[in-house]
RNA sequence: GCCCCUGUGGCGGAAUGGUAGACGCGAACGACUCAAAAUCGUUUGUCGCAAGACGUGCCCGUUCGAGUCGGGCCAGGGGCACCA
């Protein structure tokens, strides 16, 4: 091994090769090892590879390469979420087709990634824009329909209509359409839904075994779930008609001074059917925004029906307004307002002059002492009749009881979960496989003739859904009575293709989705790794998946994560010109004069900006490809690996990728100084040695990556330094196993110059000897009164006492103690003496 | 508004209640070189010539001992949001 510089530029490629014609990374269904699935979150083909999914794979990959190395069957897995409205825009600004346009993606990015040199099962690869995936999936669609959790309805879509097209919610831009600025509508559209609110108990219950997921993920599932558990109740109006109200504190009913309706309340409708007034109210409510900033700020406004409410308890005729803060999406649209007791009724109440009453007084207070804001705290039940005294868990209790028992209110649980709205009236999706005749209804498309596909000849020239203006398309035969029909033209949900791809990368038969006992060889997946923005809907959307395929006995497994890692951002300084019109610089564009950052192109000076997520916008991204030309896989790899805890942001820098290629070369140096026919043993050296094996593989197994990687930058540093011996020797082989998972191309390298047999990445990791892991001697701190004054270094396992005559027989202590007298000292065995004056 | 997380050198960050600052980046000095690059070595929390003192956002507490545990603040970041 002369060569002083190892080469990624030839290296690099030539391992990759060796690993696709050893099929080194094929997972085997049938293998009898212990089974480990390792998945990252899997890309939309957008065009190029980003640095963040370089951190995000990286990390699955150490994962994966340690996994195998330590004797574990691993499947990890490559594919492409490749349904999505950015190939439908690439294909109305470009004209290019979604399909041609998505290929070329996935091709350019499955170079990148394999030029990353990632353990990838590249034989299980897909793209979910393939009908051999999306037709398993209408499958399954069919499945969950005939179970039941497949339904359509009626629901408010935001309509553009210049581009003559459903937008998603965020491409509503402060009330207009993202691309042509139109006013945007609300449309009612017939829809399909899935109902994930069925399986709302079971996916907050869940949560509480996800012992592997970060507690914070966990909490914003459950908020989003949304449980809350009050009383459902009636009130008699005085107009002859009743209104439902739901409540969370039933036990503050004796202090409700109104009743509101949402704007969109049948109530409040049928008022404004004949007041115009109420209707103007109406039609005000709805203009608002609904912006965090705006709601913020927005007046609680409220219109006063003239309809009278009668109180259960009281007989009291409460005044029913239609008010701005209801939603009719939540509970039953309508409420008790108990001022004393909610900030929002409280504000309603103070700006229209009605009653504010303390029904809740904490033990000990004067009721009677007037509010000046409502008290949503603990407390005992006052002015509050039969309930008077009780606790509010107990006047809780009582109050729905007396409504059940007098029939006009019952306890209730309401989520905040909706059911998911799939329908997607888009071209670029997995087509809802049902046919629509005129005399049969909504029919099934029968399996064997799935799947439906998506036709190819499509115009994107004018706006609106494609499938709903190709001439022949959508026109079929019904099923059922065999007259004309029409297909459905709603696409699914991209999230419906994520919700189950874990699956089909386990299991990929070609007849049906997966197999059932494929899936329990696999599944649950042990690590997951994806970003924080996922940490709702698509993690939810798969756990529901996961559970509804079990509802309907396809899949044995409940929870189909069984970890789950949220890695954070990779983040770079942000470069701004100075002068007239400053513009956002490129890192390739600026450089650095001592403490300056100047232009490259006229030497202005360049502000610098914050430290933010890589965004193309900002200019502040690099791209992988150049920086594996530059530095090879391996130093970016380690880059990736480096510094930051993987849950934080990675800030980028140029100086800390080059000394990532530094340590690559040092590395590469270091490894040509193995010798098979030096002698000797350097006890130190192997005891440094094994408590890196077990410590690195330790930080790999728990994510430590920045752990693992100081480990072994120590190791190194050692055994540059050591002398020459068998130790030594053993050491640096040890050395390029630790870095094999981590640096792959350049452990191969390593491996085969070492005169190894067959592939590093098939290589044990190394034993660990328990032996070497203890010292014989150990460093003793030595405090007077908590304070440092001394260490000695002492045999491992010195009695108490021993320890305790040698601390004080130290000048520094004596020093310390200044004559003092010791009154006490505590002995930690093998680490420390305090002693106390 | 509610909920959650995070505050440690110039920077990224280590640290089962037990020697704070491992490891990396940066910086300074030195060696090698005609010179540079590369490489190697030394130093690098603050104050101080030193002995030493101080030091993990702030205050209080528990403890022989607190970055770590408890209480109260402050600052930054994130999530949810008129959810009754």
């Amino acid at each position: 091994m002369n060569d002083t510089r190892f080469d990624p530029g030839q290296a690099d490629g030539r391992w990759q090769r060796a690993w696709a014609e050893a099929r080194a990374f094929k997972a085997d269904s049938a293998s009898n090892k212990p089974k480990s699935y390792v998945l990252e979150m899997f890309p939309y083909p957008s065009g190029r590879i980003h640095i963040g999914h370089v951190r995000n794979y990286t990390m699955g990959d150490v994962l994966a390469r340690y996994k195998r190395m330590t004797g574990h069957e691993v499947l990890h897995p490559m594919g492409w979420d490749a349904f999505g409205m950015p190939a439908e825009n690439a294909a109305m600004e470009q004209g290019v087709h979604p399909a041609g346009w998505t290929c070329q993606n996935i091709a350019t990015m499955k170079g990148q990634l394999q030029r990353l040199g990632f353990a990838l099962d590249w034989s299980r690869e897909f793209a979910t824009c393939d009908p051999a995936y999306y037709g398993h999936e209408q499958a399954l669609f069919l499945d969950l329909y005939a179970a039941g959790l497949v339904y359509r309805r009626q629901s408010a879509v935001n309509w553009d209509p210049v581009d003559q097209t459903v937008l998603a919610n965020e491409q509503v831009v402060d009330g207009r359409g993202w691309r042509s600025g139109a006013l945007v509508e609300k449309r009612q559209l017939n829809q399909w839904f899935l109902k994930i609110t069925q399986f709302a108990q079971e996916l907050l219950d869940g949560l509480g075994e996800l012992d592997g997921w970060p507690d914070k993920v966990r909490l914003m599932q459950e908020n989003w779930i949304g449980k809350s558990q009050g009383l459902q109740f009636r009130f008699d109006l005085t107009n002859g008609d009743m209104v439902e109200v739901y409540t969370t504190r039933p036990d503050t009913i004796f202090g409700a001074s109104f009743v509101a309706v949402a704007p969109d309340h049948p109530l409040a409708e049928a008022v404004a059917a004949n007041n115009c007034e109420a209707a103007q109210f109406i039609a005000q409510c709805k203009r608002g925004g609904t912006t965090a900033a705006e709601l913020e700020t927005a007046e609680k406004l409220g219109f006063d029906t003239g309809i009278g409410a009668r109180h259960p308890f009281t007989g009291e005729t409460l005044p029913v307004f239609i008010a701005n803060f209801v939603l009719m999406e939540y509970g039953t649209g309508a409420i008790m307002a108990v001022p004393g007791h909610d900030q929002r009724d409280f504000d309603f109440a103070t700006k229209y002059g009605l009653p504010i009453c303390r029904v809740i007084a904490p033990a000990g207070s004067n009721p009677d002492e007037p509010l000046t804001e409502a008290e949503p705290g603990d407390g005992l039940a006052v002015h509050s009749g039969f309930i008077d005294g009780m606790t509010v868990a107990d006047a809780r209790r009582a109050v729905i009881a007396r409504a059940e028992a007098e029939g006009w209110g019952a306890g209730k649980t309401v989520w905040r979960l909706r059911d998911w709205g799939v329908s997607r009236q888009r071209y670029w999706g997995t087509p809802i496989p049902f046919i629509h005749c005129a005399a049969c209804g909504v029919v099934p498309v029968p399996k064997d003739q799935l799947p439906v596909t998506l036709p190819e000849d499509i115009d994107f020239a004018t706006p609106g859904n494609p499938l709903v203006r190709h001439p022949s398309w959508k026109h079929v035969a019904c099923p059922s009575c065999g007259g004309a029909a029409e297909r459905e033209t709603d696409t699914l949900d991209t999230f419906v293709n994520s919700s189950w791809y874990f699956l089909r990368f386990a299991s990929q038969p070609a007849d049906r989705a997966f197999d059932k006992a494929e899936i329990a060889a696999w599944l649950p997946v042990e690590q997951y790794i994806g970003g924080i923005e996922h940490a709702i809907l698509h993690l939810l959307y798969a756990r529901f998946w996961t559970r509804a395929l079990r509802h309907i006995g396809l899949v044995d497994v409940a929870e189909p994560f069984a970890s789950l890692f949220t890695q954070g951002m990779v983040t770079h300084e942000t470069y701004r010109s100075t002068g007239n019109d400053p513009r956002w610089l490129a890192p390739e564009e600026v450089e650095r004069r001592g403490a300056e950052v100047v232009e490259k192109a006229g030497g202005q000076p360049v502000e610098i900006g914050r430290v933010v997520k890589m965004s193309k916008s900002k200019k502040n991204v690099v791209d992988p490809d150049d920086m594996i030309a530059r530095y090879g896989a391996d130093a970016v790899r380690w880059f990736m690996l480096s510094d930051s805890p993987p849950e934080r942001d990675l800030p980028w820098s140029e100086s800390g990728i080059e000394g990532c290629g530094r340590f690559v070369q040092r590395l590469w140096r270091l490894f040509g100084q193995h010798s098979s026919t030096v002698q000797g043993t350097d006890q130190a050296l192997d005891r440094q040695a094994h408590k890196a094996i077990a410590a690195v593989g330790e930080d790999i197994a728990a994510l430590a990556f920045n752990k693992a990687v100081a480990r072994i930058y120590e190791l190194a540093s050692a055994v540059e330094k050591a002398a020459p011996s068998a130790s030594r020797s053993a050491a640096i082989r040890t050395l390029v196993l630790l870095a094999a998972p981590m640096m792959p191309h350049l452990a191969e390298e390593a491996w085969a110059k070492l005169g190894e047999a067959g592939l590093v990445a098939d290589a044990a990791w190394p034993a660990v000897d328990p032996a070497l892991l203890v010292d014989d001697e150990v460093t003793i701190a030595v405090q007077v009164k908590g304070k440092l004054r001394d260490t000695l270094t002492v045999a491992k396992g010195l009695p108490q006492p021993d320890l305790e005559a040698l601390a004080l027989a130290s000048d520094k202590v004596q020093r310390a103690l200044d004559g003092a007298q010791v009154r006490k000292v505590i002995v930690v065995p093998d680490r420390l003496v305090n002693i106390v004056a």
